[in-house]
DNA sequence: AAATCCGTGATGGTTACGTCA
DNA sequence: GTTGACGTAACCATCACGGAT
């Protein structure tokens, strides 16, 4: 069975900035090739060949309600904007230390351990824990549906590191690595069956680096997971669907939290500018007030000194001035000011007209040279 | 060793949407 | 064709754990 899974609408970029050149994708499937064996192998129980039935049972059948799992919803379409550049990578330099996965919508690479999905005879991991009971039985039945041991199984991953209070379940040695692996979740599970002390207090999981690296370049492939993907992320991992979705729900609304930070930064120069351009352009107008005040007759002045259109109150440096060089905009009665400028980046162009549109007035202006005015007398 | 900060996994509520009767 | 119930999934705010400082 093929895994070649609809990832919806891709138009919509969600993170510009993680915009990446689509090819390079494409090489994640290739390089995980090497044998990572950390901890002790715990093999899977026999009993997970029943949830692998389950699981591809539930895989295959037609879902009770809502199964076009690309169209039903808009909310969630997978962004195949964001997309990953392994040149400059650093997670993928992290990757490379990794065993062999690729993601399952990718195509396996020839040698690849994820030889086929869901059914494949092969998997990418060799599943180190047994996953949970159910807490939601179809969910379970996905999770628990790590592949059943299988000769061709190539790495053992350092998978669910968690910290059981009573009975350390998981311990981190001083680097950080996992060396007691176990479900992670089942401790909880455990816990909450025995009703123990620990029922009230969360267990909190550590996801290994490995599977934060791994996920972090599935995120980069798609931000948002629709079901199958996530039930074979959550199989390659071996953590249960609702953390793999869990982690990408956290990633996007940390994702944008950063990313609103950064706009917000963005907005707070922008402001800036403005405010002093305001300051600025204000001062001139005081001091062209001043001067026409001091001076009566400063329309006489030669025309390349001043010029200022008496009814839109358009004053330019000079007379030739043309649509290239800056000029203001000041409504005398209001003070109003605006700026015309043909730089594209003016933040003043950018937003409008933030002091009231400009007056009618008898003049002419051409459109493309709004300077050159036609006195209605001549 | 205790306090604090920070990163992050997890949870519950809300919302939007699709399907079905 | 419309409507309400229901299921599903995303988003959001928040909690809480645990490592780092």
């Amino acid at each position: 069975m093929e895994l070649g899974l609809s990832l919806g609408d891709s138009s919509r970029p969600l993170l510009g900035f993680m915009e990446k050149p689509r090819e390079a994708s494409n090489q994640l499937g290739l390089g995980f090739n090497t044998t990572l064996s950390i901890g002790p192998i715990i093999t899977r129980q026999k009993d997970q060949q029943h949830e692998q039935e389950e699981y591809e049972e539930e895989e295959t059948k037609p879902k009770s309600n809502n199964n076009n799992i690309n169209t039903r919803r808009t909310r969630d379409p997978n962004d195949l904007s964001s997309k990953p550049n392994n040149n400059n990578n650093p997670v993928l330099h992290q990757l490379d230390l990794l065993p062999q996965l690729s993601f399952p919508w990718h195509p396996p690479s020839e040698n690849g351990s994820f030889s086929s999905e869901l059914g494949g005879s092969s998997r990418g991991l060799d599943v180190n824990a047994q996953p949970p009971p159910a807490e939601d039985e179809a969910e379970e039945a996905a999770a628990l549906s790590s592949s059943p041991n299988s000769a061709a199984s190539s790495f053992q991953m350092d998978l669910c590191i968690y910290n059981n209070r009573g009975g350390s379940f998981y311990k981190r040695d001083s680097e950080g690595e996992a060396y007691d692996q176990r479900a992670s979740s089942r401790a909880s599970d455990e816990d909450e069956n025995n009703g123990g002390d620990a029922s009230n207090t969360r267990k909190k999981l550590r996801l290994s680096k490995e599977q934060s690296a791994f996920l972090e370049e599935s995120f980069k492939e798609h931000n948002t997971l629709n079901p199958k993907q996530k039930l074979a992320l959550a199989k390659q991992l071996n953590l249960r669907p609702r953390q793999v979705e869990v982690w990408f729900q956290n990633r996007r609304a940390r994702t944008k939290l950063k990313q609103t930070e950064v706009d917000c930064e963005y907005l707070k120069r922008c402001c800036e500018t403005l405010t002093e351009e305001n300051r600025r352009l204000h001062k001139e107008l005081q001091e062209l007030r001043a001067l026409k005040t001091s001076n009566p007759f400063y329309m006489q002045l030669p025309a390349t000194t001043l010029t200022m259109c008496p009814s839109c109150e358009r004053v330019a440096t000079n007379s030739t001035s043309t649509s290239s060089s800056p000029s203001a905009t000041i409504n005398a009665n209001t003070g109003a000011i605006k700026t015309s400028n043909n730089n594209n980046d003016s933040p003043s162009k950018a937003i409008g007209f933030p002091f009231g549109k400009p007056r009618f007035h008898p003049f002419v202006h051409t459109s493309q040279q709004p300077h050159q005015h036609q006195s209605p007398a001549s």
